[in-house]
RNA sequence: GGUCCUGUAGUUAAAUGGAUAUAACGGGUCCCUCCUAAGGAUCAGAUGCAGGUUCGAUUCCUGCCGGGAUCACCA
């Protein structure tokens, strides 16, 4: 019930009548109209550009056509209670109040469900998080696992099939280097030999030492004198122990994967080499070199032949390698078997949701989907840039060599899931975000998750005073509806909700709900305040509510909240 | 140097190519102490620079200036 698509329908067709009629010319596409929210001072529920956009093609000024329009589509449509003509041609059109009585009603029929467009439903992959399996997710790690949760959130809302997945990197060298890392300590707890301090990339982080103590607690494996004898044992305990930590923290933060890939299990199905090898039958592998990096840093730079992909021809930089120095296979290899692997369960379309460090991988992964699915399995990846922690204002910088760094774990502890998802979900993904430890745990309406949640559980509090259940039917039969401006406002703000959503699902971007949400609460507790100066404004008088209209939009509100909140994964407590 | 992201009031942000650029905090002035403590009214204040496309540009394109990320092997 998205009432700026249903009459943006209307309208085209309205405008293709009229050219039949011949009273106008229409140009070749009507791409360019709009049916959007007026501006907030201006009358009208919903604003038109048609004059504007026929007024080049008609030779006449976009007034002219405007007044043309006008008289026409009042005839046509008899919802249309008046149309005001603002400058330079806008038609801003106010519905009669039958118009948004039936709005309501059918509102309160689609109860949480309401915002929902799913004319077209397709089957998704979305990857996210895939952190490395070599311990618990840090900070860094948050805001792309929310966003990638919300993204299916709404997918799944919009009628979509979605598979959530996370893509596990146990094959690699980091994971050799973190079995490692586990060994020593086992052999510090057991032969108390101190673990090594020079070796700096070793994993030294507390939660070795635990996963340490725990495989010799229970035994897991008796015997450590010959490390290449139990390193495929030890790898595959340590990996499923670190996992279970990386779990452990989704969870906490409300976040569960339908699937997880593991890469080892590729590469004993062959699948890395078969990918490849299909790459070969399209002539898209060859031996040759790539130039030296030009970052300044890089100083080990030895030139060499090796088996490259050319990703050049689908437009990424420069061509990828597939093998290392030693003939096994690259991360790129690795990942370009899994997304073989995703082509052939056929999903319509495929999301990776990637940390702003993994950008420049962007085009090399693009161009190996479109050469092994020949252009057919979309591919979009979504990048989500640096989240800088304050800490009294001042930058927190992390440190993963000392091991210290902030876990999932201690951010939780410390300022809970609802502000943690609202706030890394309120800024648009592409910009940096400021996370201030001391604003997110403040309970002010400064804050904008409480300002929210605090709409929601006045709504309970009002029908909780009436003893009535916020869930229960209400009968909408009045026959006086009148509404002042600021329930009109508000009604209008919840007419926008279907549109909202389309747009933060089709461009995945999910930080328009907190926003739009934040804005409605607004609305409301405005709207709760005119009770102060004026008690015929306030919700109930005399333990009976004041009129039935204002608690259907109470109830229509407290939908939207509800499902905003549901959909960005944060709770709405019915008392604070 | 290449690539990607980014530049909006004093600060933090918003704006599927729309109208007088939207809010919050902070600042000025005035009111209020209540169905929930977290209130209301009002004033001042901004699109980095230069072009282009468009009826219309914060938004799209080009160049410049600034901030961030990234650029063999690692993942």
């Amino acid at each position: 019930m998205n009432i700026f698509s249903i009459y943006f329908e209307k309208i085209k067709k309205f405008l293709i009548d009229l050219e039949k009629d011949k009273q106008i010319k229409l140009s070749d596409n009507l791409n360019k109209l709009t049916i959007e929210l007026p501006p907030k001072d201006l009358q009208g529920d919903i604003s038109c550009n048609a004059a504007l956009v026929l007024s080049k093609i008609n030779n006449k000024k976009p007034k002219d056509i405007a007044i043309l329009l006008k008289t026409n589509l009042i005839k046509k449509f008899p919802e249309f209670k008046n149309i005001f003509i603002a400058e330079p041609g806008f038609l801003n059109i106010e519905f009669n109040e039958d118009f948004w009585q039936k709005f309501l009603t059918n509102l309160l029929n689609l109860k949480e469900e309401y915002g929902s467009n799913s004319s077209i439903k397709n089957r998704y992959n979305v990857e996210f998080v895939s952190a490395n399996p070599t311990g618990p997710l840090h900070v860094g790690h948050c805001r792309g696992a929310i966003l990638g949760d919300v993204i299916t959130n709404l997918l799944t809302f919009n009628g979509n099939e979605v598979s959530k997945e996370y893509y596990v990197n146990d094959h690699g060298n980091q994971v050799k280097i973190f079995t490692l890392s586990v060994y020593y300590r086992i052999i510090e707890i057991l032969q108390n030999k101190e673990f090594p301090k020079n070796q700096e990339d070793l994993y030294r982080g507390e939660y070795v030492v635990d996963i340490a103590k725990k495989i010799i607690d229970k035994k897991l494996i008796n015997q450590f004198n010959n490390y290449e004898n139990i390193y495929e044992q030890l790898k595959d305990i340590s990996i499923k122990e670190s996992l279970e930590l990386i779990k452990i923290n989704l969870n906490s933060l409300g976040i569960q994967h339908d699937h997880f890939v593991f890469e080892s299990q590729l590469f004993k199905n062959n699948e890395i080499k078969n990918t490849v090898e299909k790459l070969k039958k399209k002539d898209l592998v060859y031996q040759g070199k790539i130039e030296a990096p030009k970052s300044k840093k890089e100083k080990n730079y030895k030139e060499r032949k090796q088996l490259l992909f050319k990703s050049t021809l689908y437009g990424d930089d420069k061509d990828r390698p597939l093998q290392k120095d030693d003939l096994s296979w690259t991360y790129f290899a690795g990942d370009l078997a899994y997304h073989n692997n995703k082509i052939n369960r056929n999903f319509d379309i495929l999301i990776n949701v990637l940390g702003a460090d993994h950008a420049g991988y962007i085009k090399r992964i693009n161009a190996g989907v479109e050469a092994l699915s020949n252009k057919k399995t979309k591919l979009s990846c979504k990048v989500s840039q640096l989240v800088k922690l304050l800490k009294d204002g001042k930058l927190f910088k992390m440190s993963k060599r000392k091991g210290d760094y902030i876990t999932v774990e201690d951010l939780i502890n410390e300022v809970g899931r609802d502000p943690v998802r609202f706030i890394m979900l309120s800024r648009s993904n592409d910009v940096e975000l400021d996370f201030d430890f001391k604003k997110v745990t403040e309970k002010t309406k400064d804050n904008p998750v409480y300002y929210v949640q605090y709409c929601y559980a006045r709504i309970c509090s009002v029908f909780r005073n009436l003893n009535l259940d916020l869930n229960e039917e209400i009968n909408f039969d009045e026959k006086k509806f009148h509404i002042n401006s600021n329930e009109r406002q508000i009604i209008k703000k919840l007419s926008e909700w279907p549109k909202c959503i389309s747009i933060s699902t089709q461009r995945m971007e999910p930080h328009r709900i907190p926003v739009y949400l934040y804005e409605l609460a607004t609305l409301f507790h405005s709207y709760w305040n005119l009770g102060k100066d004026n008690i015929s404004f306030r919700f109930i008088s005399d333990n009976k509510p004041t009129s039935l209209t204002k608690l259907i939009i109470l109830k229509c509100i407290s939908y939207v909240v509800k499902s905003g909140m549901n959909l960005i994964g944060v709770n709405t407590p019915n008392k604070m």
